[in-house]
DNA sequence: TCTGGGGTCCTAGGACCC
DNA sequence: TCTGGGGTCCTAGGACCC
């Protein structure tokens, strides 16, 4: 059986103990980071049922003597910062979650290192001395059991899985610990009777993929199993990018709506640029009263990192969706650029079809003679029409 | 007091191509 | 000429995560 080298380590109420790290006056009381959304509660809020999310108000109904405070983004991006030079030093095999999460493998440093749980243990003591944060980690054999385990372990804890008690630790626990089953999962399984990991376990595959899908069914079967066989991956891209602007309950005239697209294509382009991407897919995000949502997207023949071309897609589908717009009752905007690909790309147009790999290696050819073959550093599979991108800088 | 601002992945139908 | 199978891309919606 193989070992339980998987390290997921996850600051506790990341932004709450920032504040608290910060302003020794918050220490061993209850704070609320943010005013009208709770964005984080410590611990000392959390016992009062303050939770991530809630309202402001209702927060402040459960809890009065909490201490709210805003956000402060720039410590808490610096923060994590730290937290991951800490955790690449632990190992080069990190694949970072979010801002306050992080997987790392830590097979194959035994001798060096010492055990898994050695090293998770002295992950922690690390990230408490030198960063001042409490930190849980979960260690197991595979991604998901270790992220249970930090969440079962939570708050500044340290719980191992070994491989011949998982299901012993698996099975016991409600469906809402399964990495994918959100309120709407956890209803549909809540109808059949069906509250415990175990009793996903105990079903056949096939009625899963029935009741939630061919993807969800079998992701959760294995889980439920403990099974899970993605590895730790590093360097994972990102694949969107997105800005959005909730807009409260007032109604808005058009130039208002303008107003705000113009500021979010905006700051999107500039972080595009400042990423060293280009975009070929925008799409608008609508969200209205009753919480229902709408998207409208257009794909780009060309990638770009321009605002003004940015502005213009997003004006042009803002433009097209004043029917719902006008009767719905907006309540958020949100531009979002997907088909992320890297700028200074060459885009070499293509014929595409079943010789894709072929054609590739085609165009590479076609680029070294151009461009000399030191310039390329890597190939990109555009699509159909698109051909491909061969980056011309070093990475 | 209805609910912020970021993301990821999946599904399904239609267009289009070979 | 017609039919069918196989495949990709685009769009829209939805569930879920932190």
């Amino acid at each position: 059986m193989d070992e339980a080298t998987i390290l997921h380590a996850d600051l506790d109420a990341f932004y709450a103990s920032v504040e608290q790290r910060d302003d020794p006056r918050l220490r061993s009381r209850p704070v609320i980071v943010g005013s009208g959304v709770v964005l984080a509660a410590s611990y000392e809020a959390k016992a009062y049922g303050v939770r991530t999310a809630m309202s402001g108000g209702q927060a402040r109904r459960l809890c009065p003597q909490a201490i709210v405070v805003e956000p402060r983004m720039p410590a808490y991006t610096e923060a994590s910062k730290a937290v991951f030079a800490v955790f690449r030093h632990t190992t080069p095999l990190v694949e970072g979650i979010s801002i306050d999460e992080a997987f790392l493998d830590v097979g194959g440093l035994r001798k060096i290192s010492g055990s898994p749980v050695d090293i998770a243990a002295r992950l922690r003591s690390a990230i408490a001395e030198e960063i001042g944060l409490p930190i849980t980690v979960g260690v197991a054999r595979t991604k998901f059991l270790a992220k249970v385990a930090s969440g079962v372990a939570k708050p500044d804890g340290l719980l191992v899985v070994p491989p011949d008690g998982e299901l012993d630790f698996l099975h016991p626990l409600p469906v809402r610990r399964l990495w994918g089953v959100g309120p709407v999962t956890a209803e549909k399984l809540g109808h059949r009777g069906i509250t415990t990991v175990g009793e996903v376990a105990a079903l056949p595959e096939g009625l899963l993929v029935a009741m939630l899908g061919g993807a969800s069914g079998r992701h959760l079967h294995a889980l439920a199993l403990g099974r899970d066989p993605r590895p730790v991956r590093t360097g994972v891209r990102r694949r969107s990018m997105g800005a959005q602007r909730a807009l409260g309950h007032r109604d808005r005239s058009a130039g208002e709506l303008d107003a705000i697209v113009v500021g979010l294509a905006d700051r999107l382009g500039g972080r595009l640029r400042t990423a060293g991407r280009v975009c070929r897919t925008v799409t608008l995000r609508l969200r209205f009263d009753d919480f229902t949502r709408a998207t409208r997207s257009h794909t780009l023949a060309q990638a770009t990192a321009e605002t003004p071309a940015i502005l213009q897609v997003a004006r042009d589908l803002l433009a097209a969706s004043g029917p719902i717009i006008w009767s719905r009752g907006l309540t958020l905007i949100g531009v979002t650029l997907g088909n992320l690909h890297d700028d200074g790309a060459v885009q070499l147009p293509l014929p595409f079809g079943r010789a894709a790999a072929g054609a590739l290696d085609g165009a590479v050819d076609d680029v070294r003679d151009r461009f000399g073959s030191a310039a390329i550093t890597r190939a990109v599979l555009l699509g159909r029409d698109q051909g491909v991108a061969v980056p011309l800088l070093p990475d």
